[in-house]
DNA sequence: ATGAAAGCGCTAACAC
DNA sequence: GTGTTAGCGCTTTCAT
C-alpha cells in the first residue's frame, strides 16, 4: 500500500453539516443561524443572506427531531395512521385525503397496515408513540380501544375512522352504514323484490353488523319477514362469497336479489351470477364502490362511500385537537350515495308490470 | 369558583414520563433504565424486573428521536417513500410490499404523493431529509435526479422504482416495460392483427416511452410498418383516452386491435369500444392489470406488472445499502406476465381460418 | 453491576 | 441585532 503517510483517508461518506458548521462558515453565532433557518426576526437582511448562502453551499438540512427536543411545542409534525392495509383501495383513498390535509399543515404521515390483526394495532400505536407522532388516525380492529386513553391524557389526540371506538370516546368519522344498507334494500324492494339475500363480512367487524342492521330494519319496516336462510355473515374474500352466492342462488326457492355488504363479496357474487348465467335475472346492490362497475354488464349498482371526505374530515378533526380544541368528542357520519348502474334495477316478482 | 386555595390545578394533560422518572421510581440510575429498555447486558435480573415494572406503571415510551441524537448509528429507523399517489393502486401495492419488509426491520415508512409534480419531488425529499430518514424509495418525476447525490454522499441510500433515475446512478427496480409491450404486440400479431393502435401516456413519462419502444420494435421485427396515425401519446386520463379511441376506431381504415399502455387509458378504451358496440370485434391488450378485468365481457387481456415483487425488491435493496453494502448500483428488472382473458384473443384479418 | 458526566443538534432564556 | 449558556431525553464514555 503506497499511501502517503499523514494524508487523511477520505471519509466514505461526508459528514452531515450542523448549524455550527453553517455558523462558522457564515462567521456568525449559532443562534443567528437558528433565527434565519426558522424565519425569526431580529436578523439584519445582510446577515440573513450570508447565512442562507452558507447553508445552501453546505446543503444544510436542519434536524427536525433535534429541534423538537428543545422546542416549546415539541411537535414532531408527524401523524400516525392505522389502516387495514395501505393497499386497500378504500383505505388508500382515505390515506391520500389525510396526507393532503397533513401536507397543508407541514405534516408527514406514518401509515401502518394492520391486516385486521388486533395485536398489530397496539404494536403500531406503541411504535408510533416512540416516534412521538402528534396525533393518531385509527381504524379500530380490537374490540376495545381503552389502551389509547393514556395517549389522549398526554395530549396526543386520536380520531377513529370507518369504525367507532369502544371503551374510549374519541372523535370519529364513519360512513352512514346502517342508512346506506337500508337505502340499498329499499331500492331493491321498490323494484319488486321480496326475497333479498344478505352477504356480510365477519361478524366481529362493526361495519358488517351495522349494514346487517340496516338490512333487517328496512325489511321489517316494509313489513317483510327476515328469512334467516338468506342471511350469511362471515364472508371475507371473493372465493367464499362466490361459493355462498352459488349455494343460495341454486336453492329451491332462491332469492331474486342480493345485497352484498362489502367490495370483495360483491365481486365474488358477480362471479357466481356470471357462472350461473343469472347476472341479468337476479338483482344485485353492493356496499362500497368498485372502480370499473360501469364497464360490467350489467353495471353494478352500489352504495358508494366517500373515502376522500372521510379522510379529510378525520384529518381536520385531528388538527383541530392538535391545535388545542377542547370539548366533547364529535362523531361525524358521512352519507353514502346510491349509484344506479343496472344490476340493482333488475325487477323482482312484485314489480309493476305497466310500462311507460 | 370554590377551589381550595393552594390546591394545585390538575394539569390538562399529564406530563410524559422520561427515563429519569422511571429511574427515580425504580430507585436506580438513569443509565440502568437505558440498559433495560435497550436490552443491554450487565443488569441483574432483579434490578431489570424492578425497572420494567416502573416503566410499565408509568406507561413509559422511550423517545426514539432523542436516543438517535446521541446513538452511534444515528438511525431514525424510518424510510421515505415517494410515489405518484398513495391512492394509486399500483403505488399502493408497492407501498404495502415495502412496508412489509420495513416492519421486519423495525422500520416505519413515511410516504409522500407527488402527483407527477417535479417540484413536489424535491420538496418531499427535503422534508424527509429533515426528518432524517435512513433511505429513500423514489419514483422519479423530474427529468434529472442529480439533486439526490448529496444524500447518497452522506450515506442515505436511494432506490428508484418504476422508473430509472437520470443524472445519478442508483439502485433501481423497474418492470420489463419494453419487453412487456413487445409481448403484447406479438400476441396481437399472432392473432392476425396488422393495424394495431398504440395509446400512450404523456411523452415525458419514461415508462410511456419504453412501452412505445416495445411496440415499435415488435412491429418492425415482424416486418410491418409503423403507421404513425395509429400512435397517440399524451393520454393521461380516461376521458381523453375514450375520445381518442373513438376517433381512431371511426377512421375510414380503423385499427383492428389496440394496445393501451396504461390502466386509465385501457379503461377509457374499453368505454369507447362499448359505446361503439365493437368490444367483441376489436382486440385489446392493456399494460398494467385491472382488478376486475375478468368480470368484463370480454375479459381484458393485460400485461400484468408485479408491484408486490417490485416493492419487496426495492426495500431489500435499500436495507442492503443501509446495512453497508458497497459496490456499483444494481438495476433489477421485474418481468411482466401476459394475462389472457379474451379481449386480446379476438382474431384479426390475417388470422388462420383453420379450426381444430 | 451500576452510575456520573459529557454531549448529540438544536431552541429557550437571557445577556449584551 | 447578536451571541452565550443551559438543557431537551437520551446514549456514550468512563469511573467505581
Amino acid at each position: 500500500m503506497t499511501s502517503v503517510s499523514g494524508e487523511p483517508r477520505p471519509a466514505l461518506t461526508t459528514r452531515r453539516p450542523t448549524m455550527r458548521d453553517v455558523a462558522e462558515l457564515a462567521g456568525v453565532g449559532i443562534k443567528t443561524v437558528s433565527r434565519v433557518v426558522n424565519g425569526e426576526p431580529n436578523v439584519s437582511a445582510q446577515t440573513a443572506e450570508r447565512v442562507r448562502r452558507a447553508a445552501a453551499s453546505l446543503h444544510y438540512e436542519p434536524d427536525m427531531h433535534a429541534g423538537n427536543l428543545r422546542r416549546a411545542d415539541g411537535r414532531s409534525r408527524t401523524l400516525g395512521l392505522l389502516v387495514s392495509s395501505v393497499a386497500n383501495p378504500f383505505a388508500a383513498q382515505v390515506h391520500r385525503a389525510i396526507e393532503r390535509v397533513a401536507t397543508e399543515h407541514g405534516y408527514g404521515v406514518l401509515a401502518t397496515s394492520l391486516e385486521d390483526d388486533p395485536d398489530a394495532e397496539v404494536r403500531a400505536v406503541a411504535a408510533l408513540a416512540r416516534r412521538r407522532v402528534d396525533g393518531f388516525v385509527v381504524t379500530p380492529v380490537r374490540v376495545d380501544q381503552t389502551y389509547l386513553r393514556v395517549h389522549v391524557d398526554r395530549g396526543t389526540p386520536i380520531v377513529c375512522v370507518d369504525r367507532e371506538p369502544r371503551g374510549l370516546d374519541t372523535d370519529s368519522v364513519v360512513s352512514a352504514n346502517t342508512e346506506g344498507a337500508a337505502a340499498a334494500v329499499r331500492h331493491l324492494i321498490s323494484r319488486g323484490h321480496r326475497r333479498i339475500a344478505f352477504l356480510g363480512d365477519l361478524e366481529r367487524i362493526q361495519t358488517a353488523r351495522l349494514r346487517l342492521d340496516g338490512y333487517i330494519q328496512e325489511l321489517t319496516a316494509a313489513g317483510f319477514d327476515v328469512d334467516r336462510s338468506l342471511v350469511v355473515m362471515g364472508l371475507h374474500d371473493e372465493a367464499s362469497a362466490t361459493a355462498v352466492a352459488r349455494r343460495l342462488l341454486t336453492l329451491p326457492d332462491p332469492p331474486t336479489a342480493v345485497f352484498s355488504s362489502q367490495n370483495l363479496v360483491t365481486i365474488g357474487t358477480v362471479r357466481a351470477l356470471q357462472q350461473l348465467g343469472r347476472e341479468n335475472v337476479v338483482a344485485l346492490v353492493g356496499f362500497d364502490d368498485i372502480e370499473t362497475s360501469d364497464l360490467l354488464k350489467p353495471g353494478i349498482t352500489t352504495v358508494a362511500q366517500d373515502p376522500d371526505r372521510i379522510g379529510r374530515l378525520a384529518a381536520e378533526r385531528l388538527f383541530a385537537r392538535i391545535d388545542g380544541e377542547l370539548g366533547p368528542p364529535r362523531h361525524l357520519v358521512v352519507p353514502t350515495r346510491l349509484v344506479v348502474r343496472g344490476s340493482g334495477e333488475i325487477p323482482g316478482p312484485g314489480a309493476a308490470t305497466t310500462r311507460a
